[in-house]
DNA sequence: CGTGTGACTGGGC
DNA sequence: GGCCCAGCCACAC
């Protein structure tokens, strides 16, 4: 069972389109409720089930146990990518 | 109802 | 560039 703050962040995540990408605070700010953490609390229990690697820290990396299989992904979608993180200046996506 | 926890963030040094 | 720290707030105990 999904909380309903859980379902938000997730329905959000799902509009994101590929190649660009939201980072966790500006999530929990779009949403209106939450904070950075809570979205990537959310993400931890069930990102498995969106694009998560559409969702990244505001300084476009993600922890090292995904960055790996992030990758892969940025260079199927063509994600602005500049040292293995996200070139969030270039790909970020403010919900438009 | 109090506490601890966390895929976070911006500021200070 | 890096490290440390306080603030953040939903959720599980």
């Amino acid at each position: 069972m999904l909380s309903d703050f859980a379902e938000v962040v997730l329905s959000y995540a799902e509009t994101v389109p590929a190649g660009r990408v939201t980072t966790y605070g500006s999530i929990a700010d779009a949403i209106g409720r939450g904070s950075a953490r809570n979205v990537g609390q959310v993400m931890s229990s069930h990102g498995r089930e969106v694009p998560w690697w559409r969702v990244v820290r505001a300084n476009g990396s993600l922890p090292s146990f995904l960055i790996v299989d992030a990758q892969e992904h940025w260079i199927e979608e063509s994600t602005p990518t500049r040292l293995g993180a996200v070139d969030v200046a270039h790909a970020f996506w403010s919900g438009n």
